[in-house]
DNA sequence: CCAAAAGTGTTGATCCTACACCCATGT
DNA sequence: ACATGGGTGTAGGATCAACACTTTTGG
């Protein structure tokens, strides 16, 4: 099948930055390219908008193949068109941001990639494309957003400790803040709620807390 | 010439929500479309990305040919890509939020248009596509980056009085704001430089500030 | 009993808001 | 002289940052 049109259309992709932590540490999700060009390298997950379906449907899909979960937290934040950004045709990217809990997690090689990794932020191997320009924004995008909190639950398990909120907001931030002005911005946001449960950690157990529910009443920040 | 893919490509658009101030009141810019779909319907200035430019490329020619000026403010703030947007064909919209003075102005009905207008904001006329919802969203990129006082420069020509940021910046939030804590903020900002000129008006003389300059240093704020 | 993390309030500094009077100019 | 907009400061309240000790559990 051979589709024509009297000018010329580029492709469109969405890429998408996902997010997780690992030991404490903010990971991005890498695929190593099975097929040319850049065959070896690693770049995001991401793939071609069919036509039947929106640049978020797209996005959601992808992340769907590539990790089989759907992220709490999905947005676009930037369009990549650089005409000689893909050696092979004219490509458009709309790049997403993805952040998923872990435990969630069930990154697989799928057909068209060789091996997956979660790739520590500051030790990234080479990268297909532009996807190091991506990353760039897709940080500077999730720490921008950071700020309102909202966002830092998409790296956490449903209930999770104050502590652990903690050590999310400090990795996605890159530096330390303070324990106790942090627990009273939070406790008095109105964005969590305390459970009735306590984690069974090595010492003292936590209480445990859940992110109030219609937190992201509109999963798309902009449309899209 | 027929260009043909072996996957189906869409069309790529940018659609420009550009905004001034006439007579205190925020106005965009309206074309009557002179062909269908839609012919006779107003819409968004915007057109066909062409394959040897970037999408902020686009948005600036496309400004360029329907105003006839380069707009200090020019960024992308959302997609717009349900599958049926467009009756002629898939057609995904990058959309541009422009802002000028009006002084710098110079629109007019290029080829395509029947007519150009600005449009009051709450007296829009019906509008083609779905660019009731694009500018929706521009209004609200608008006003949450207002907040930080750049983006009304914009409006404003090179050298303003404070009263005139004031109904600019008034005139965007839909709101009064306080005149001396307005200029306190203002002018504690580092954004603005006091000339040694003042305005010539009826009444008594008010000293002209310019913003400083690099205010925009990458007029693109995330990548596209 | 010791180590490790959880829990909890106050104080001082800063920032923001609300508010009123005098000044310079044109008519 | 007066009308119009220009220019300026302060006091009270709210918010934010800095900071230390006690409690609970497991080992």
């Amino acid at each position: 099948m051979i589709y024509s049109y009297p000018y010329p259309h580029p492709a469109i992709t969405t890429d998408i930055a996902v997010f997780t932590l690992r030991e404490g540490r903010l990971c991005i999700l890498l695929i190593q390219r099975g097929q040319d060009p850049y065959a070896g390298a690693w770049a995001l997950p991401g793939g071609f908008m069919s036509m039947t379906e929106t640049l978020d449907g797209c996005a959601r899909r992808e992340l769907l193949e590539e990790t089989g979960v759907e992220a709490p937290v999905l947005f676009p934040f930037g369009n990549y068109s650089e005409p000689n950004r893909d050696p092979r045709e004219r490509v458009i990217s709309v790049a997403y941001l993805a952040l998923i809990p872990l435990d969630r997690m069930s990154a697989r090689a799928d057909t068209d990639a060789k091996a997956v990794q979660w790739a520590d932020l500051d030790d990234l191997p080479p990268l297909a494309f532009d996807h190091a320009d991506i990353i760039e924004g897709a940080i500077k995008a999730l720490r921008s957003r950071c700020e309102a909190f909202e966002i830092v639950f998409g790296l956490l398990p449903a209930r999770f400790t104050l502590s652990a909120f903690q050590a999310a907001y400090e990795a996605v931030m890159g530096m330390p803040a303070d324990r106790r002005n942090l627990q009273k911005a939070l406790l008095g946001s109105g964005l969590i709620l305390a459970t009735e449960e306590v984690s069974c950690g090595r010492h003292r157990p936590a209480r445990l807390y859940r992110a109030i529910e219609n937190l992201y009443p509109c999963r798309t920040l902009g449309a899209t």
